[in-house]
RNA sequence: GGCAUCGUGGCCGAGUGGCUAGGCUCAGCUCUGCAAAAGCUGCUACAGCGGUUCGAAUCCGCUCGAUGCCUCCA
């Protein structure tokens, strides 16, 4: 195929951009991860699952991707001020466990989610905690430049000073003056020299349990840290994409840039990008607020919310029916009308190996394979590649009523780019979860009793056929009844 | 209060200075013993008010409304 062009949405300059990667035919991605101090929720995931898509995509481009995407095993304060608590730690005080105990069975279950909603692992998975010296070295680099201070054990980033020579908020679209004539006044005594610069080491209180050597005190990092040591030892000083929720663009990614830029010289990332929220009930979904579901509520139907459970396909698919950038406000009803979609889909794929072929074809397979690319080409806009993916739906009935013809050629193009966009790119799974010998005697079985069905109808003896019937689909057996006899489908 | 984003048909959601996605719902039709399923067809919207323009839902301004960030957050 002839390479088109990718444009990717930049937050940083806030205009689409033509991808091109520092490396040809290589691009490194760093995304933050999550947090691990409880289950994921449905919000969480939509982010993941986004730049599963990007990763996907990328890939499926013929890109040698480094996909790197951390764990942050190490809680972060709740407040700045000094009487703040650490999540992890809370966490472990309220559920009686050690801190890494914590740690484990959150990331446990992130894992088993993804897997489920069939998101590829990244390349490097790293840990905070397992990167405390990097850590601790970037801080030594960005004081030996003049940009941290060290208070009672404490070092902070400077963030006038950084101010005076670069640009502090550029990627937030804040001004520093802005920020400091509108700082709350609640602060408590604190060592910061002014409220807007953040920590890059914090001393350890005495009750605080996670706690590591550094020539400063005992202590552990800022935040914002682990993702600046993490991203560029495995990237490098300078990487192609950087991506993660709208949210943690300030002040976490601003202070990314900046302890980067205090300490290599040079903007860490040449493309950012932010994924947008999933609501529920207009608002944010947010452990915090308690406005959230989980995942697992999803598939087992187990919340008020839901009309009904709904598979991890259908929920991606949902998704990915909206723009990554856009908000999505979740609802059942919206999710109910995906599921339809989804599986008219799946329909119209399946059908897709008996269909007939002929010499010439009357649709126009190339052009539609090059909207379909030229969709994702957009700054990866899924919903258009989906609605591309629906005209292959009426070109397969089309096809199938041979109001249109299809060449044996274009018919293996048409499938294998369906193939391609369905499962590689967008990573939907087919719903098949029954095993192949179990459907084959359950196969059999509705065979016999449609057969003796259709008898009856012979013998118009529509009492009988339409108890069965009717039993069939009280048990969640369909009978459709079409040109060519009698299928069934499972609900 | 500051910064930013958004407001699209019954619902969810793309997109564009003129050719006006897609899904779901709904209606009609085809098929059918009836129904369901499936398929086909139809439903022309862009918060309000001004302005720029030959032409705006798309650009600008104002108003109203919603959301996000400014504190841990995907």
């Amino acid at each position: 195929m002839k390479p088109q062009d990718l444009y990717i949405y930049n937050s940083l300059t806030k205009n689409k951009e033509k991808f091109t990667p520092i490396h040809e035919g290589a691009v490194g991605m760093y995304v933050c991860g999550p947090t691990v101090y409880s289950n994921v929720h449905l919000g969480n995931c939509r982010t993941f699952l986004s730049f599963d898509l990007v990763f996907r995509y990328l890939s499926h481009l013929g890109y040698k991707v480094r996909y790197v995407r951390n764990i942050t095993d190490a809680g972060h304060l709740e407040n700045d001020g000094e009487s703040g608590e650490d999540p992890i730690l809370k966490k472990a005080r309220l559920e009686q466990l050690e801190p890494m105990e914590v740690v484990q069975k959150y990331t446990v279950d992130f894992h088993t989610t993804m897997a489920k909603f069939n998101a590829l692992p990244p390349s490097i998975e790293p840990t905070a905690t397992g990167h405390i010296i990097e850590q601790i070295h970037i801080v030594e680099k960005i004081i030996e430049e003049g940009f941290a201070y060290e208070k009672n054990g404490s070092v902070y980033f400077d963030v006038l000073k950084f101010n005076e020579t670069n640009n502090y908020g550029k990627l937030s679209g804040r001004k520093l003056e802005d920020m400091i004539a509108n700082t709350r006044e609640l602060s408590a005594q604190t060592d910061k020299k002014n409220p807007q610069d953040f920590a890059l080491w914090k001393k350890a209180e005495p009750q605080h349990i996670m706690r590591w050597p550094s020539p400063w005190s005992e202590g552990f990092p800022g935040w914002h840290l682990e993702c600046t040591a993490m991203s560029t030892k495995y990237l490098g000083n300078n990487f192609d994409i950087h991506g993660g929720g709208m949210d943690l663009k300030f002040p976490h990614h601003e202070c990314e840039i900046a302890q980067a830029e205090a300490c290599n010289h040079i903007s860490p990332v040449n493309y950012w990008m932010h994924a947008n929220m999933l609501t529920l009930n207009g608002k944010k979904m947010s452990k915090s607020t308690g406005n959230y579901i989980l995942p697992n509520e999803m598939f087992t139907g187990e919340n008020d919310i839901l009309s009904k459970p709904f598979t991890p396909t259908v929920t991606k698919f949902f998704m990915y029916q909206a723009h990554y950038r856009s908000i999505l406000d979740f609802s059942s009803d919206a999710l109910e009308a995906s599921e339809k979609g989804f599986n008219r889909l799946m329909d119209a794929y399946r059908m897709l190996d008996s269909i007939a072929t002929l010499e010439k074809s009357s649709i126009d397979i190339e052009s539609w394979r090059k909207a379909c690319y030229d969709a994702m080409n957009d700054d990866f806009n899924s919903p258009i590649l989906i609605a591309n993916l629906f005209e292959a739906v009426k070109f397969v009935n089309s096809l199938k009523e041979e109001k249109e013809t299809i060449s044996a050629k274009d018919l293996e193009l048409l499938k294998q780019t369906m193939d391609n966009f369905l499962f590689d790119v967008l990573g939907l799974q087919n719903n098949d979860t029954e095993t192949s010998q179990d459907a084959e005697k359950l196969s059999a079985a509705v065979e016999l009793l449609i057969q003796l069905r259709n008898q009856a109808r012979a013998n118009k003896d529509f009492a009988m056929s339409d108890k069965i019937r009717d039993e069939l689909a009280s048990k969640g057996i369909q009978l459709n009844d079409g040109k060519d006899g009698t299928t069934f489908s499972l609900n």
